[in-house]
RNA sequence: GGGCGACUAGCUCAGUUGGUUAGAGCGCCUCGUUUACACCGAGGAGGUCAGAGGUUCGAAUCCUCUGUUGCCCACCA
């Protein structure tokens, strides 16, 4: 039996994939004493099969791996798995659609459970791809971004972060998917360009330019340029306007952060519906007042909004416009106005800034400990401690680093790891007396005041205790100790006691308030009041306990044991940003020390961002080193009519299909030939298969050597099985493998120098992360030097006797040497036909580099 | 509004610090079934390197401008 005459990859690649695990090729260990050269395999999610735009990553960083381990390292790549948050939850959510659930009807436990099962099967699909494509990567220390000690690194982080005053909890907009109902980073934002009308508005004396009316009834203020000349009569003067609701009264405050050139030069000032609005408030006063959050979670008005209470933004928009003309205060429309507006990245929909108390990482600030974490991840990258394969990656890295703002890290989904911090819902005093009336409590009592009214009698008596509560927030703020009590009407209460808690100037608008409360009781001046005289006493406030993920037992500053925990996780990329260290610090013991920091970070330039800016910080942050020395960003695989590969255009191209067929081989030549870092990748069914044709060349000419060296009986005799690796029953021609001291003939010298000079080249290009043009330098060598030239030479020069000899010599060591290069790229095929070579000693993976 | 790329053969792309006659794969044309391979071999056609200007002994490569095209970032209400 001879070799077959075409190469047959769903033969072999299997078989040789388990040989090399049982001999345990892919462990560093193999070389205790070598120079260690680890990449951390960025984890594909665990949430959808790969495609070949994972195929990507697998193929140059295999590639790598095998090259320094075949350089005599203690190579490591260490594979994971991502949970990957916020994308998992919303692949999950559309599954449960066509289920016909909702996350929001699903208790958190049960929904949570479900998703881990999920992603469990997700997780094994994606094992067994990684090894079809002949991912050289340790098994053993596989990690999952949801391990418990990985768990436990993050939460050791985001406490050190903490208490370093590098993370903080504040009360403001953040960007809302009221799709998703969570908040979302800046970057999970993404910015269409959109023409929307520009309402030109009239308040009192005053014109302002809005494209969203329908925050109006958010409005705290009127804001201009402290320079504008127009306006500085009415600077910190109130100005009276009409309303759709009702008269109006602003006061006009002045704010560098007005653009006197656009529109109008005014600006209405919404802080709980605009970021920008909030910072203005926030140099002018301080909280947002709770009747200004004119929009929910699902982007519909909010009963402060009167009859537009329910209402969807766009909706509103329409019939507040019509309101407005209708009271004669739209002053004109701009129907050509252009600008961007945020949308939520996963589903398009437009991100409404809404008011909520968040964590947030403090990226720009320098921490008690001296560290600040974007000007360091900078430093480093000046430092050239951090370097970019492709120098264009640095300059769009710095621009980013130079730019960003403090990271929201909350999100509003179950898919995560829970954020570990505890409040202290400090209710002692309502289990000691049973007052229950915090969720009564009008929101306007402040501690200055010592008087509320009420319609209903609360049968409270003096020195009850009685808790206020923030209603926007549902946070208690405050207590207070019943001094007195008084029963009058409603016409009998002082309107001008400035000891009240809420204060009207008419006894019209004071009915109104009331009636709003209670919108079930008549109220008329006779009605029965309750006015309650108070002493108030603020909440202490008990910070939020941070703490490494167990629950403590009670609250240190007042001892209460009602701690409830923040509902939120974390974002994903806060966790998978302390990759490189989480991992090896869990892996096996003296990991961290002897691979951190990391060779190399080889992944997509599209989570250069999300992903790679945040472990430089993290990593750099934490561990006071850099997580990876380099940085090697490559394209997104793309069809033959450039387009993105996705699920929805049905273009992907299944990896493990495409294996079957034409052979992993073929595959990761495919991606990696011609090729360049940081290009897009464009890769075609016709490629592929020239490369399965390569493929079948190498065969061939490793059949042919071995006919013409008569060497393969011996081997073939056990084909089939693995004997074939095994050094017994092989001839001692060891020798043979040797380069010939002086070739003998021309063709015998042009090969073996062109030998020479490509193992060079080769070497250079590969240190130069040039690996497309290695690929084809190999390709060029083995099919037209080597197959075309050498070869079709060789069949005179065996005929004679007298270089028959150094002929097979040549041809061997050529065979041997070219199997060594190209193993790297199409490992299955080199270590299939290294096994039938004489001589053999050990598994090509594990062999020496040639020199 | 800022920034970053791309433009080389019919198609998809290589082309290192400037240096012979600018390359590959696929496709196309001609010939060939010689005992490694038709998933092949031999040969061939096909390019004003987007355009203009500049630097240089020499430019696809460096500089400037223009055009076409793609992408990223951004708190103009």
């Amino acid at each position: 039996m001879k070799l077959s005459k075409t190469y047959d990859p769903s033969k072999v690649e299997g078989k040789i994939y388990r040989f090399w695990e049982k001999k345990k090729c892919f462990k560093p260990e193999l070389k205790p004493k070598a120079k260690p050269y680890c990449i951390i395999m960025p984890p594909p999610n665990a949430n959808a099969p790969m495609h070949l735009g994972h195929a990507v990553f697998v193929t140059l960083e295999d590639l790598m791996i095998r090259y320094k381990r075949m350089k005599g390292m203690a190579a490591l790549w260490l594979p994971g798995a991502d949970h990957a948050g916020f994308e998992t939850q919303v692949v999950f959510e559309k599954k449960l659609e066509k289920q016909g659930r909702n996350r929001f009807e699903i208790p958190r436990e049960i929904l949570f459970r479900e998703m881990w099962d999920f992603t469990q099967e997700n997780k094994k699909t994606t094992e067994n791809q990684l090894k079809k494509l002949g991912a050289s990567c340790d098994w053993d220390r596989e990690k999952f971004t949801l391990d418990p000690d990985i768990i436990k690194i993050v939460y050791r982080t985001f406490k050190k972060l903490y208490d370093d005053g590098l993370i903080y909890r504040q009360y403001r907009p953040v960007n809302w998917c009221p799709k998703h109902k969570t908040a979302l980073s800046d970057l999970e934002t993404k910015y269409i360009e959109k023409n929307d009308p520009l309402y030109y508005i009239k308040y009192g004396p005053l014109t302002l330019a809005t494209v969203r009316p329908e925050t109006k009834f958010g409005d705290t203020a009127v804001a201009v340029n402290p320079k504008d000349k127009r306006y500085q009569k009415y600077i910190k003067k109130e100005i009276k306007a009409k309303g759709i609701l009702g008269p109006l009264k602003f006061k006009v405050i002045a704010d560098e952060a007005v653009d006197p050139k656009f529109g109008t030069g005014v600006v209405k000032v919404t802080p709980a519906h605009d970021p920008i609005d909030f910072e203005i408030w926030q140099r002018h006063e301080k909280e947002i007042p709770g009747p200004c959050i004119v929009i929910n979670e699902s982007g519909r008005l909010t009963k402060e909004t009167g009859k537009f209470a329910g209402l969807k933004v766009l909706e509103a928009r329409e019939k507040v416009v019509e309101e407005m003309k209708k009271i004669g205060i739209l002053e004109k429309i701009d129907s050509s106005y252009k600008h961007t507006i945020a949308t939520c990245y996963k589903c398009g929909n437009t991100v409404e800034p809404l008011p909520k108390e968040q964590w947030f990482v403090a990226v720009n600030k320098k921490g008690k400990s001296g560290k600040a974490l974007a000007p360091d991840a900078l430093k480093a990258v000046k430092e050239k401690k951090v370097q970019f394969v492709t120098k264009r990656f640095e300059k769009i890295f710095n621009h980013w680093m130079q730019n960003i703002r403090d990271w929201n890290i909350s999100r509003q989904i179950v898919w995560g790891i829970r954020i570990p911090v505890w409040y202290c819902q400090n209710t002692k005093p309502f289990e000691d007396k049973k007052m229950g009336f915090a969720g009564n409590i009008v929101p306007q009592v402040f501690k200055n005041k010592t008087k509320t009214y009420r319609l209903r009698d609360h049968c409270f008596k003096v020195s009850d205790k009685v808790a206020f509560e923030n209603s926007q927030k549902g946070e208690i703020f405050g207590y207070g100790t019943i001094i007195e009590i008084k029963k009058t009407t409603v016409e009998k209460v002082d309107l001008k006691d400035p000891k009240h808690g809420t204060t009207y100037k008419k006894l019209d608008e004071l009915i109104l308030a009331f009636k709003k409360h209670h919108p079930d009781k008549k109220v008329t001046p006779k009605t029965l009041v309750w006015i309650y005289i108070y002493k108030f006493e603020e909440k202490k406030k008990c910070s939020p306990l941070i703490t490494l993920g167990q629950k403590p037992a009670q609250c240190p500053i007042c001892g209460d044991k009602n701690l409830s925990q923040d509902p939120d996780v974390f974002d994903t990329w806060f966790s998978s940003g302390q990759w490189p260290f989480a991992t090896l610090q869990t892996t096996k013991p003296g990991d961290f020390e002897k691979f951190y920091p990391t060779e190399i970070m080889e992944t997509g330039w599209d989570i250069l961002f999300f992903w790679v800016a945040r472990m430089i910080m993290l990593g750099l942050y934490e561990t006071g080193k850099v997580p990876f020395k380099k940085v090697y960003l490559h394209g997104l695989v793309r069809d033959k009519d450039r387009q993105k590969m996705s699920k929805s255009k049905g273009n992907v191209i299944d990896p493990l299909g495409v294996a079957e067929q034409y052979g992993t081989d073929a595959i990761r030549m495919a991606l990696v030939f011609g090729t360049n870092a940081g290009n897009d990748i464009i890769i075609s069914e016709e490629k592929i298969r020239g490369m399965r044709n390569f493929a079948n060349k190498v065969w061939n000419v490793a059949r042919f050597v071995l006919m013409q060296t008569e060497i393969v009986a011996s081997s073939e005799a056990q084909s089939g099985s693995q004997a074939h690796w095994k050094a017994e029953g092989r001839t001692n021609k060891a020798h043979i493998f040797e380069r010939q001291a002086s070739p003998k003939t021309i063709a015998d010298r042009k090969i073996l120098q062109k030998l020479d000079s490509l193992i060079a080249k080769i070497d250079k290009d590969l240190n130069n992360f040039r690996f497309g043009q290695a690929a084809s330098d190999l390709y060029d060598f083995i099919w037209h030097d080597f197959a075309d030239k050498y070869i079709e030479e060789s069949k005179n020069q065996l005929q004679d006797e007298k270089t028959k000899q150094n002929t097979q010599e040549t041809l061997l060591y050529t065979l041997k040497t070219s199997l060594k290069l190209l193993h790297p790229f199409m490992p299955y095929v080199t270590e299939e036909i290294w096994g039938r070579l004489p001589g053999y000693k050990k598994p090509l993976i594990v062999s020496d580099w040639p020199k």
